[in-house]
DNA sequence: TTATTAAATAGTAACAATTACTAATATAAT
DNA sequence: ATTATATTAGTAATTGTTACTATTTAATAA
């Protein structure tokens, strides 16, 4: 069995994510974290955040667009994304636990979670006239 | 401005996903389209399905796994995945409309649309004891 | 402390999904 | 039939991500 070893670059990418609320891209953590870590690797922001994604400690975000998000709120949100400027947002919603059983009426098989993606224009994008 | 002309392939592909219901991913679609056009390019299954998209004559599925999925169901509905097998089938429930607006009470900008994915197991995996 | 063991790393190569490029072909309009 | 341009096949390039490997680092035992 393999036992975890604690490591500083994995506890920079844990930190790193959670000071941020703008669920970074691995590639934006890996350009935050080289200001501390220069020569931290990519590989390395790769395999650590999908470890905490395994060991539940952060989650993975799959908003449709380019690459994968992270987010270190594990608590159960939504998400709102801008389909002008990709910006993805919070969304404090109460999770929609009954849909969950909705959904179960209608599926051929059970049904464990869901993910919500709600999708529009942020604000900044309707001010400037979505440029 | 760019005018529209018609092509073989892309009807072709159309059609070929017009008569699936297992929402293929566009390697998928480009096997089961060489059977009847061998020498298909891959860029030309990849441009017309994101064409169709734009269009507004199908919708692509960004389910979190690898790669995208095509669906020619256009009319708002639900998919169920199972973490198993990887498996997307269609899940019948009605659109819930409300929770547009559920949301727009806690978005920071304008929802005009949402996607839910449900995950579980599906009858055949739970049926086959998860293998 | 030093030695041992195994996990983690940096750096690089490989991979998978997708898009871009280009010369040739097919479609629509004249 | 001629012309203009959208579309194609084939290939190269890009992007996001994972795999590989020799070296380093952390935990543990002597």
């Amino acid at each position: 069995m393999k036992t975890l070893k604690y490591s500083r670059q994995r506890e920079s990418i844990k930190a790193c994510l959670m000071s941020r609320h703008d669920h970074p891209t691995a590639d934006a953590l890996y350009t935050l974290i080289r200001e501390e870590y220069p020569n931290i690797s990519l590989g390395t922001v790769y395999r650590n955040l999908n470890l905490l994604v395994e060991l539940g400690e952060i989650q993975k975000l799959t908003c449709g667009d380019g690459a994968d998000r992270f987010d270190a709120d594990t608590s159960p949100h939504y998400h709102f994304v801008c389909k002008n400027c990709g910006k993805v947002s919070d969304l404090p919603l109460d999770p929609l636990v009954n849909i969950n059983h909705l959904a179960q009426e209608h599926a051929d098989g059970t049904v464990e979670s869901h993910t919500i993606y709600f999708y529009g224009t942020c604000k900044e994008c309707f001010e400037n006239n979505y440029r």
